[in-house]
DNA sequence: TGCACACAATATGTATACAAAATTTCCCAA
DNA sequence: TTGGGAAATTTTGTATACATATTGTGTGCA
């Protein structure tokens, strides 16, 4: 990681983020990953403010950076939020997708494919977080797609054992949701937006299970602090 | 604006893509604003950054940045997505509203109120802007958050002939804007969530009718160039 | 006149040095 | 042992200098 460039260096703290490689709510220092990228600090700090203005990091004056926190009172308004959205995006996707967009989700998709029968969780967790965003470009609304943004960092961060299947039975919900994914594109392709909208509240219905156990099994890095006083409430 | 500090240059320039005294498209310099807020390039570039992050500009590689364009085809997505996100959000702050929140919306309107009662264009148009501001606040959403910061900026930028009303007719208008921020309030405060949905709706096919007039009557400057081969066309 | 190329001027990108703030360490006294 | 506070260390913030990229200009040639 010698002396990558500026963008190369932001995606991949992006990428860091939504894999749990930076952990939700940890520190960010300066130094270390300016030398880790072989960048000096003007232009990391840039990144940074670049993702705090994203939403992957927060910036506290004089105090630096931290990871952006999953705590438990921003889920809750995740899984009230973001069946709505997808559903919009995906409506709005069907009417206004063109054809090259369409030819970079196939890509996407085929990615996605791979990774899940290579058994490689990392790239699959990624492949499905650039295959919803796709479909966001596709519904050509930055309204709503800095919404989806937001979203999907923290879908992708909550889906990281989705793909890690332990059992047949979890196997078989990857291969649905593979098969849904081409659904989609089918419905996309075809313009016929009310199904697209369908096909992803199901889509949606299938994952939320999954995100919804790794919620409670997780550790919630950020807020352990908040809970000190009340151990025994919990 | 000799020495002003970072936050103060980052809000002062927020106000000036908002009230339009930087225009949609227009190129930012980095040496002139440097030298105008009286800060180095550095935490000049740093600004920049975070502004790009939140959608107020665009920044293009060894091509500086540029306002945020104000294309045909974004403003019908604008109105398409608006009334949705509104609604929601008015919802969610009627449900989730605390009194320190609802101290500040008040604040806020009387403020809105004085900029109209004394013609204060500039300020009523900012003002109004954190009046929705802070409802989307108070709905505890920053999914949906995100989502409303965009609209509020091209809804502010639109905005500004509305509190310059020409003639009785559209000073009434005025009027009853203001008199449905009171009602939205007293929604909110009661935790009426539908009726806050209801009068946010209202409010909304209010505005929606001088905001479009204002993108037929105003040039787009970002896109004049799109439109050089189709005069006659349109 | 029109075009291509080289050179100059301007603007952006990065590194380093230094300043300021926050955090930690350590010492001393109660 | 413990609490307070000053000094040292670490971290963040800013300015300047320099490197690189883009844009503008002028000259020569067809």
């Amino acid at each position: 990681m010698a002396h990558s460039n500026k963008s190369d260096c932001l995606e991949d703290i992006k990428g860091r983020i939504l894999s749990l490689d930076f952990a939700p709510g940890s520190d960010l220092d300066e130094a270390s990953l300016s030398t880790r990228y072989g960048l000096s600090r003007t232009p990391l700090r840039e990144i940074l403010q670049r993702l705090a203005g994203e939403g992957y990091i927060t910036l506290i004056s004089n105090r630096g950076a931290k990871v952006a926190s999953m705590d438990w009172s921003v889920l809750r308004t995740f899984f009230q939020t973001a069946p709505t959205i997808y559903a919009n995006i995906a409506f709005l996707a069907a009417q206004n997708r063109n054809a090259a967009q369409l030819q970079d989700l196939k890509e996407i998709q085929s990615e996605f494919v791979q990774a899940t029968t290579v058994n490689a969780p990392d790239i699959a967790a990624l492949s499905n977080y650039q295959f919803h965003k796709q479909i966001g470009l596709m519904a050509a609304n930055p309204y709503l797609m800095a919404s989806l943004n937001r979203l999907l960092i923290d879908h992708t961060r909550l889906s990281q054992t989705f793909y890690r299947p332990a059992d047949p039975e979890e196997t078989a919900l990857v291969d649905k949701a593979v098969s849904q994914h081409d659904a989609m594109i089918a419905a996309i392709e075809k313009g016929e937006s009310s199904l697209a909208m369908d096909l992803t509240l199901q889509h949606w219905d299938l994952s939320r299970d999954r995100l919804e156990r790794f919620v409670h099994a997780a550790p919630l890095p950020a807020n352990i602090v908040d809970f000190k006083g009340h151990k025994h409430a919990v």
